[in-house]
DNA sequence: AACCAAGGCAACCGCTCGCAG
DNA sequence: CCTGCGAGCGGTTGCCTTGGT
């Protein structure tokens, strides 16, 4: 396409660089008065030396009356982060989550703080990974002791991503319902109608429909693999999982464990932690523990084996 | 106090998309 | 279908501030 005829150009008259209050002042009353309509024009009838770019980017990224400035909180730091890890550098669509920031401010702050924190926690900004081989461990060497504290954050950081999308998908696909677990914030209902535990309710499918949410969906197949792995192995034999990997034939997920035990499920801590407890500095508690106990008890066995990381690179691409 | 380097952030640039004619 | 225009988006730039020496 190249250029177009309504870039700013250096023409005479035209004003570039930072802008004044007096500007900024005729720009706001001019739009609280009549609305921006065409850009293009507003400059003249505001009687602003700008190019109409200039003038909407004033507006959308500095003047907008519903911003929200000064420092960002934990929540918003950790949803950027997880909705990066899901949408990658759509910041429009990432700041959509974020009503009162610009995307513009969100952009600067990625890549003036977050990414360097992510770095520092040996994550690559880009992709997420670790930077050390994700798949080390996945190679035999999962009695390295470097390995199983990776571990731990691998899994957090799974379990971060995943919750990123439940909860991209359900603010998109579910806000207009009016009877739904999840509309009703009902969580451990839809988990465990998912797992079959409720038996108030249908089956999934049936009661979702061809509205059923995709971050369950990845979920179930996730689930659903899981089981079958477990069921393989419950036979004693070893087997591979979709990455090729070798598991032990005596592993024992203990998702399992928890399901028979309490009734609750990995479901379950996915939808009830608050996004908050995720990233904490020190990696501590929150929703990550059930992995972490997955990797304890199951010799260095983690998301990836279980082939978590598949499902939602699949799903990534049909969700956005 | 002066200088310098690094970081933060506002603004710009160039490209793409959607839509109307 | 093609073209041009307006708007939006993401990458980049450059100025200003801050902190260290």
């Amino acid at each position: 396409m190249g250029k177009s005829t309504h870039d700013c150009v250096a023409s005479s008259g035209v004003k570039k660089g930072p802008w004044t209050p007096a500007e900024d002042q005729k720009l706001l009353a001019f739009v609280q008065k009549h609305g921006h309509g065409n850009w293009q024009s507003l400059p003249q009838k505001a009687g602003l030396q700008r190019c109409g770019k200039s003038c909407r980017l004033r507006w959308r990224n500095y003047l907008r009356p519903d911003i929200q400035r000064g420092n960002f909180s934990l929540l918003e730091d950790q949803t950027i982060i997880q909705l990066h890890a899901l949408l990658g550098n759509r910041w429009s669509a990432i700041t959509a989550h974020l009503p009162k920031r610009t995307d513009n401010e969100v952009k600067n702050y990625w890549h003036s703080r977050l990414k360097k924190r992510l770095a520092l926690k040996g994550y690559d900004p880009v992709t997420h990974k670790p930077k050390t081989t994700i798949f080390g461990f996945a190679n035999g060497s999962t009695d390295d002791p470097k390995t199983g504290s990776n571990l731990n954050h691998i899994a957090q950081w799974e379990s971060a991503r995943l919750q990123a999308e439940a909860r991209y998908v359900r603010d998109s696909e579910l806000h207009k319902q009016a009877y739904h677990p999840y509309y009703n914030n009902d969580i451990s209902a839809a988990s465990s109608i998912l797992l079959g535990h409720n038996k108030d309710f249908g089956p999934t499918d049936q009661l979702f429909g061809q509205n059923a949410p995709q971050c369950l969906d990845i979920l179930r197949a996730w689930e659903s693999m899981l089981m079958s792995n477990y069921s393989k192995a419950a036979g004693g034999q070893d087997h591979v999982n979709s990455f090729g990997n070798h598991l032990a034939g005596d592993f024992e997920p203990p998702i399992i464990s928890a399901i028979s035990s309490n009734g609750s499920s990995l479901m379950d801590c996915f939808f009830h932690e608050p996004v908050g407890q995720c990233f904490d500095e020190n990696y501590g508690t929150s929703i990550t523990e059930p992995f972490a106990t997955v990797h304890h008890k199951n010799n260095g066995a983690c998301l990836e084996d279980f082939g978590l990381w598949e499902i939602i690179m699949q799903r990534k691409k049909t969700i956005v």
